[in-house]
DNA sequence: TCTTTATGGTGAG
DNA sequence: TCACCCTAAAGAT
């Protein structure tokens, strides 16, 4: 399931085993035939991730996809069979077959509609264009609480609910916290952790905080759908911040003194 | 064989 | 703030 480390980690893989190649493009699904014969039989430049977004470029033309909640890209090896018929799009090659799955977002356009996409979205944690200093100043003067703040795809783009949650709790800051009150130290080490945790999800594929190890999913995260912090055992809480419920150790991550109530 | 849930985002009210 | 869009897999029955 998709924040942009995994868009990251799909790319690479394309990267790999599709660029560069001649590309048979296909909708078993049907709902991008048009788009799949535009690209059919042309040779794919390259392969952007941004965000949660991707870029799959073939000349002048720009395949833009998001995956939403649900979406999923997967690789079949060589030979690959037929699609299943819920593929939205089959890219397929010598090497194999990338089949898209349940997005949100499968269009075509000419190379202006990824500008145009990127503009509206924040720095990316895992670029190394990402521009901190445009995060920093953004925190400085947004006076809504982190937790939600993260979540804004046009302060910064790709964390997600597990991002979040993980990394606030990382860094042991209230997620209900302003991000105007966050101290510059905070930043750093809350930017910092952001990176690396998306770095190491980037490389796995997956997202796993408490361990360096594959570890089963129940055991991969802190607080993230815990009943009990990972850590010390205290009972997590699941505060809606930013319009969505996230993962809160009252005790490693203890509300910082706030007159009114809060609000995000 | 159901019902539920899922790491996202938008547009209407 | 809510309804809604996309599909699959896990869990309940």
């Amino acid at each position: 399931m998709p924040e942009g480390h995994l868009l990251h980690h799909i790319a690479r893989r394309h990267r790999e085993v599709l660029v560069g190649r001649t590309v048979r493009a296909t909708s078993p699904q049907g709902r991008f035939s048009a788009g799949a014969a535009a690209i059919d039989g042309r040779v794919l430049d390259e392969v952007e991730a941004y965000g949660k977004r991707l870029f799959h470029r073939f000349g002048d033309d720009v395949v833009h996809v998001h995956l939403g909640r649900l979406g999923s890209f997967v690789w079949l090896d060589a030979p690959a069979g037929p699609p299943r018929p819920q593929a939205r799009l089959r890219l397929e090659a010598d090497t194999g077959a990338a089949d898209l799955f349940a997005p949100i977002v499968c269009e075509l356009g000419p190379a202006s509609l990824r500008d145009g996409v990127v503009a509206r979205l924040g720095p990316d944690p895992l670029r190394g264009d990402a521009d901190v200093d445009a995060v920093r100043r953004a925190f400085a003067t947004d006076g809504r609480a982190v937790g939600a703040v993260l979540l804004d795809q046009s302060v910064l783009s790709g964390v997600g609910n597990v991002l979040r949650s993980e990394a606030l709790f990382l860094v042991g800051i209230d997620p209900a916290t302003p991000t105007s009150s966050l101290d510059g130290r905070s930043f750093e080490q809350l930017w910092g952790t952001i990176v690396a945790m998306m770095s190491k999800a980037a490389d796995l594929g997956r997202i796993v905080t408490t361990s360096d190890e594959l570890v089963p999913e129940p055991e991969a995260r802190y607080v993230y759908k815990q009943q009990r912090c990972r850590r010390c055992g205290a009972e997590v809480e699941r505060p809606v911040v930013g319009g969505r419920e996230m993962y809160r150790c009252p005790r490693e991550q203890p509300a910082t003194r706030r007159p009114g109530a809060r609000k995000t």
